[in-house]
RNA sequence: GCGAGAGUAACUCAGUGGUAGAGUAUCACGUUGCCAACGUGAAGGUCGCGGGUUCAAAUCCCGUCUCUCGCUCCA
């Protein structure tokens, strides 16, 4: 465990508090952990199934045309190769780290080669008149000249050993000299902004089988998407759906990033919450704004501030490789803002590229218009890590009492993972007894915690570090009239009520379980 | 990938060659009339890992791993 200062940065009093109250911690810890996997604690499950299960009521219980979906994390092969995922994924690419546009590694050698040939010529007219030119006609630092010279140096070396040098080779000195003289980006225009080729192999490989060979090669997921996709027509035709409609699916997906960060923001392996909507061409930016919205007030429901969300709209030259237009809701984390739901005009892109590949009929056929067409697809994609992650670093807070300070998470009663506690104020008296008896009574219909242990400060304090918005505490009056105290987490405000009404009172306040 | 720093109890840390410690947290019992009270006790540690030097290593040396920060990167 590093010693760092973690007075004053948020997101290490964040993280500190999720592993203090077991609600996410760093996975395979007894080994020392392993980069970028988390494991989610008690508390840690409970949030994060509210929140994928608000999700899913939003989606399949609020809308008739919406139906779910959990499709395999392993695919075949092939739904990689027409998904376009195994080319952009797989190849080697040079990045301009301007405009982010990147050239496949065999298109960038090319023009390296141009750009030296060009470069050879002007300075063979300017020496030369025309004719060849020698290295010693080139000034002794001139990049030209240290690169033809090492060119000449391998052409010898392989007459002299006979060895065959590769055309990679004269490759790497050719891109070493570019990018080192002449990194110039040719899309955006940017100097110096080129990076050194590398492979960007964003899927993780594995095999079908005990057997390792290149038959047997199979791929975890990079997206939840592509299940959908594949089986679109047989949900829709066994469900009788009409389009407009969607499928919605909440599972994992897997991706080799190069690097990780932000605790649990982004993770190489990871839930996501999707739903492909499909429509009729020509429809799309209709369905697009209304999703955008739908999308929005999702996270207004988790009680996540409005003023910590804005639209990101990507520009054309950085849309994926499926996408024509994309919004995606960000957040404002304490790390800067980060994208929590991408709203995606997908066209036809994917239906088509199935059809193509594997032969499939990839159409609808509306029996009232008598067309037949491919479904254009918005999607809404949402991280569901990431966005506990969101309700988290929103509801979290610190004030002081009495000199103390006081931590607490200001969850949205629908996301704590407890609901209400049930204290005796003290042990003895009784009081023990009915405390007790409400539990028992309450818990298995809403998700209550009882505690008689240490002071009742303590035992609030506890309670407020995991978001449990009511506290109640039975007293001395509660012998007399029946009533409770009803302890409010944000506010520290109390009233009584009656002890028979706390179920009710629970179920009134959530609205919804 | 590069540079710097750090790894000792669940957490925060002290411990410069000679019996591994404190505070907090946890648990038990007692006490306790509403916001981290108190008393007594208990449990909890391969000092990141491996090797070396030494009569003796948490401490010195070498290697290695992990994490943090800064660059870099981030479908």
């Amino acid at each position: 465990m590093a010693k760092n200062n973690k007075s004053n940065d948020p997101m290490a009093k964040l993280v500190a508090l999720c592993k203090r109250r077991g609600i996410v911690f760093q996975s395979s810890e007894i080994y020392g952990g392993v980069g970028s996997t988390y494991d989610y604690g008690p508390y840690g499950v409970e949030i994060k199934n509210n929140i994928s299960r608000l999700w899913w009521k939003e989606m399949t219980l609020n809308h008739d045309e919406i139906v779910g979906l959990d499709s395999a994390i392993i695919l075949h092969p092939k739904v990689w190769e027409a998904s376009g995922h195994l080319k952009e994924f797989h190849d080697p690419f040079v990045e301009c780290k301007n405009c982010k546009r990147r050239i496949r590694f065999d298109e960038f050698i090319k023009e390296c080669y141009a750009i030296l040939m060009r470069k050879f010529n002007i300075i063979s007219k300017a020496f030369d008149n025309g004719e060849l030119i020698k290295p010693s006609q080139l000034s002794e630092d001139s990049p030209e000249r240290q690169v033809m010279e090492r060119i000449l140096e391998l052409a010898e070396f392989q007459q002299l050993s006979g060895i065959k040098i590769t055309s990679d080779d004269a490759d790497e000195i050719v891109i070493e000299y570019v990018l080192k003289n002449y990194n110039q980006c040719s899309t955006c225009g940017a100097k110096g902004t080129l990076l050194p080729p590398r492979e960007f192999n964003l899927m993780f490989r594995t095999n079908m089988g005990p057997v390792e060979n290149a038959d047997s090669i199979a791929y975890l997921r990079p997206e939840t998407c592509q299940g959908i996709f594949l089986d679109w027509k047989i949900v829709q035709e066994s469900n009788r759906l009409k389009v407009p409609f969607g499928i919605a699916q909440i599972g994992k997906a897997f991706r080799n990033e190069i690097t990780t960060s932000n605790f649990i923001f982004r993770t190489r392996e990871f839930s996501q919450m999707e739903m492909q909507y499909f429509v009729k061409p020509g429809e799309t930016s209709k369905w697009i704004n209304h999703w955008k919205e739908q999308r929005w007030n999702y996270y207004l429901s988790l009680g996540i501030k409005e003023e910590n969300l804005r639209w990101y709209e990507h520009p054309q030259e950085k849309l994926a490789h499926y996408a024509k237009e994309a919004w995606d809701i960000e957040y404002q984390f304490p790390f800067g803002w980060g994208e929590l739901e991408g709203v995606h005009d997908r066209g036809d892109f994917d239906l088509k590229a199935h059809q193509e590949a594997s032969g499939k009929d990839m159409t609808y056929f509306d029996d009232g218009t008598r067309e037949r067409y491919h479904p254009h697809i918005v999607e809404t994609s949402a991280g569901l890590n990431r966005t506990m992650l969101a309700v988290l670093a929103d509801a979290y807070r610190e004030d002081e009492q009495a000199g103390e300070q006081r931590i607490y998470l200001a969850l949205d009663p629908k996301i704590a993972p407890v609901k209400a506690s049930v204290f005796p104020l003290v042990k003895k008296g009784g009081l023990r007894e009915i405390a007790r008896a409400i539990y028992e009574d309450l818990r298995g219909q809403i998700p209550v915690f009882y505690d008689e242990q240490g002071s009742i400060g303590k035992r609030y304090r506890r309670m407020d570090e995991i978001g449990t918005p009511y506290g109640f505490t039975i007293d001395f009056q509660t012998l007399e009239d029946n009533t409770v105290t009803v302890r409010w987490r944000d506010t520290l405000k109390q009233e009584r009520i009656n002890k028979d009404r706390l179920g009710t009172y629970l179920l009134e306040k959530l609205g919804t379980l």
